[in-house]
DNA sequence: TTCCGCATGTAAGTTGTTACATGATTGA
DNA sequence: TCAATCATGTAACAACTTACATGCGGAA
């Protein structure tokens, strides 16, 4: 149920078409909640049904313009402040690593290896960003910077795990077993 | 695709129910790919259509036991080591974070200093497996030792995150606008 | 003998992905 | 005029969730 929220939370900002809602989620949103575009349009029509956004324009090329209603806002505050967010996230790159004993014990250290560069790589362009934004006065909020900080907190705490890890295995070198 | 290479990962260990399975899934891979039953069952039909496991034995009340094939281990490995783990993750957490401005000031700082809490619970939590694991030797492995770790480290950076953006907030007492 | 745990399976619904399909407008 | 971009929509499929349905076997 969070697309939901996640187009209610861009139209907060002020209306918005299908197609203004896909470039902001390809720019603002791709790396913490995705979203295709078959999706969006029929989640619009959802929204709308349901009165939590409507119509307020109609342009060119069949373009419909959405903005939120008051329904709407109240819907996304209760979701932010009372739905306890969830805990559960899937992993298939710590999932790859329950399961490193069915391969030889360098490839399981190349795999970690391999996890630290992306990580930096991931840290990297997140500075980049950051760093775009910064002359741009104001152009994230508190808030955007927050979640950015997030991620670079993130992505060099996996760092320096997987770092770690790869030295970890070093110190036994059992062949593949169990 | 990561629920078939989870499964083939238990079966590598030896023989296992769909029951069984289940509950493997439960004790030890809740937190990085959690699994209903229904989904282990049609999931077990399909990969024993493809070869990657078989049924070994029968037991009593239609208990059918299943074991992995060459293939599998084959698939298994080449997953590990070939397959790119996916980059991005969804967190209706982070989202909300993006949203914060549609709230009062006072209740973003309240839902980053429940997320520092909710980050301390979890961080006890590992602690206390960790512990509770360290009596009986070996019952967990270097790589779920590894595992283990990486989910200590990342809720450890949560808290502190969480910490400091509640702090951060503080410093520009703003109206909910835009 | 009765309850709990073992054990499997199906159905319906939601969410998310990929691909197909179409057409209008604008700027070079 | 022609290509890129704007703009919407549908269909088919894959993955995941929740609920329903059934029944055996073993231990107390």
């Amino acid at each position: 149920m969070s697309l939901r929220h996640a187009m209610l939370g861009l139209l907060a900002r002020g209306p918005a078409s299908g197609y203004d809602l896909l470039k902001l989620f390809e720019i603002s949103l791709s790396n913490v909640w995705p979203a295709t575009q078959s999706q969006l349009y029929s989640e619009l029509g959802r929204l709308a049904d349901t009165g939590l956004v409507k119509v307020v324009a109609e342009g060119p090329r069949g373009r419909k313009e959405y903005a939120i209603t008051d329904e709407g806002l109240a819907e996304l505050r209760h979701w932010i402040t009372e739905v306890e967010p969830n805990r559960s996230r899937r992993s298939d790159m710590l999932l790859r690593v329950f399961f490193l004993n069915t391969v030889e014990p360098e490839q399981a250290r190349q795999y970690l290896r391999d996890r630290a560069a992306a990580a930096v790589t991931q840290h990297e362009g997140l500075a980049k960003i950051r760093e775009f934004i910064a002359d741009e006065q104001d152009a994230l909020s508190v808030y955007g910077r927050i979640a950015m900080e997030w991620g670079l907190r993130f992505s060099a705490m996996q760092q320096e795990w997987a770092e770690w890890a790869a030295e970890e295995i070093g110190r036994l070198p059992s062949p593949p077993s169990d």
